[in-house]
RNA sequence: UCCUCAGUAGCUCAAUUGGCAGAGCAUCCGGCUGUUAACCGGAGGGUUGCUGGUUCGAGUCCAGCCUGAGGAGCCA
């Protein structure tokens, strides 16, 4: 079965085509239908002398998107986009469309989110889930190439595993409330004792009000953990990873990144080492450039943006004050009101695409911890048991997908990069 | 939660000082043998987000509300 993505195979020979109407243009003996079949985009012409005056007929009634089965031959042409059309010789319409909203022309994003059941279907939509395809399965063969087992965890959790996130509660049966997970670290800390190193990769939850271009209530998050792991351990861990996957998407998704425009220098650059600098650095970076913070304060957006810009990479940005970071960081042994944490900031503005760093293992200190943040610490007996019990360093990290894929698409809104994106004012399609 | 902006045809947008509701695309009809968001000619298509107010007259001015977008905070 030919499919537009290997086309080229097929130069010369008699193909079926089973997709859809992707646009149509008309003279009087010639359609140019474009036709998408998931795999791409193909022209083919069809001339009325080869079809015969009913079918050509037929044809130029047929509405955008109705679904089809064409038939044709393969031939290389240098005017075509894809290097190739299609001669049909014939056609089979499978379901009629009529009226379809999304016409080529421009849209609002209001519109386009209200229809994005069928905006999938564009073009540049097509592109970037395809690009995110090649981005999750690069996460998975790196991680899976360095030794890491997936150990997958829950996404109902019994309660926060960092007290100030706000959470999205649901009923659960006799128990009371359960809680949709915002990160399976605690759960990575338990597996990582008993594999070593793991990783979880599924959707994390969300339920603060951010209303901007870097947020989604629901988001997919990959979070490697290593037993005996430092923080100089996860930061080349970060390095490999980011840089594996971007060589992976110039590598397989040209054509892609061809649709979205996307400029490939930016992404041609990001090979390890990347650059890094201390908290305290940063701070004294920002405080030239004019920004008004205040030492200890964690980074906003803007903030962010000025320390990206000055690196043709992704930059990591470690040994945070303790207090702007989770409960669980391990303090920095020479400077203890530091801790050993790390975010990666990717270039070109679009901000943390990596937090993590090593864990806290002293029991007591952690047992301050909990209580210095008001958590139950009933609910972290068993986390706490993993301090009691063959007690290691450990480190690891979060990588949220979304960010990574707007990033290497070049895209102003992390929306487009989820087949449906779940945001504060939109549940629906 | 706060700040800013927006809402007019299926879609994207115009509408001058408050004075007849408009265009392009889409749809329908016709034309065109190399189009790339094709083009050319014609036709149909309106509760101007909602409620109230000012006025001879409101898409336009006033008040309230609804919906959405961008940003802040927080975060991946």
């Amino acid at each position: 079965m030919a499919h537009i993505e290997n086309i080229s195979e097929f130069e010369g020979e008699s193909v079926t085509l089973q997709g859809w109407l992707h646009n149509r243009r008309s003279s009087g003996k010639l359609h140019f239908l474009t036709l998408r079949d998931g795999t791409g985009f193909i022209q083919a012409v069809m001339s009325k002398t080869a079809v015969g005056d009913q079918t050509f007929l037929q044809v130029k009634h047929l509405g955008q998107e109705t679904a089809l089965t064409l038939d044709g031959v393969v031939r290389a042409d240098t005017r075509a986009p894809g290097g190739y059309e299609l001669d049909a010789t014939g056609i089979s319409v499978v379901g009629e469309t009529h009226e379809y909203p999304v016409t080529p022309k421009e849209h609002g994003v209001d519109f386009l989110l209200d229809h994005r059941h069928l905006w999938v279907r564009a073009e540049r939509q097509h592109a970037v889930l395809r690009v995110r395809h090649s981005v999750v399965n690069a996460v998975r063969d790196y991680l899976n190439t360095e030794g890491f087992i997936l150990a997958d965890t829950p996404v109902f959790t019994p309660a926060a595993c960092e007290g100030t996130t706000t959470l999205f509660p649901v009923p659960y049966f006799d128990l009371g409330t359960a809680y949709l997970t915002q990160s399976g670290q605690l759960y990575n800390e338990a597996n990582a004792m008993a594999l070593g190193r793991v990783y979880c990769f599924g959707p994390t939850f969300r339920a603060e009000k951010s209303k901007t271009r870097r947020h989604l209530t629901e988001f997919w998050m990959v979070e490697p953990e290593m037993a005996y792991g430092t923080l100089d351990d996860v930061i080349a861990l970060a390095e490999g990873l980011i840089s594996s996957v971007v060589g992976r998407v110039l590598e397989e998704r040209g054509r892609e990144l061809d649709v979205l425009e996307r400029d490939r220098g930016p992404l041609a650059g990001v090979v390890a080492p990347f650059p890094r600098m201390t908290y305290d650095e940063a701070v004294d970076i920002l405080r030239e450039a004019g920004r008004p913070i205040a030492y200890g304060d964690d980074f906003g957006g803007t903030d962010e943006t000025i320390l990206a810009k000055r690196f043709d990479r992704p930059v990591a940005i470690h040994r945070y004050p303790a207090a702007a970071k989770a409960f669980y960081m391990q303090p920095d042994p020479e400077r203890p009101e530091l801790s050993l944490s790390v975010d990666i900031l990717a270039p070109e503005g679009y901000g943390e695409i990596v937090g993590g760093g090593q864990r806290l293992d002293d029991l007591a200190l952690l047992e301050q911890r909990i209580a210095e943040h008001d958590l139950p610490k009933d609910a972290f007996e068993w986390y706490l048991d993993l301090r009691r019990y063959g007690n290691v360093p450990h480190a690891g990290f979060g990588m949220g997908i979304e960010r990574v894929v707007a990033w290497i698409c070049g895209l102003d809104h992390v929306r487009e990069t989820i087949p449906f994106p779940r945001m504060l004012y939109r549940l629906t399609p």
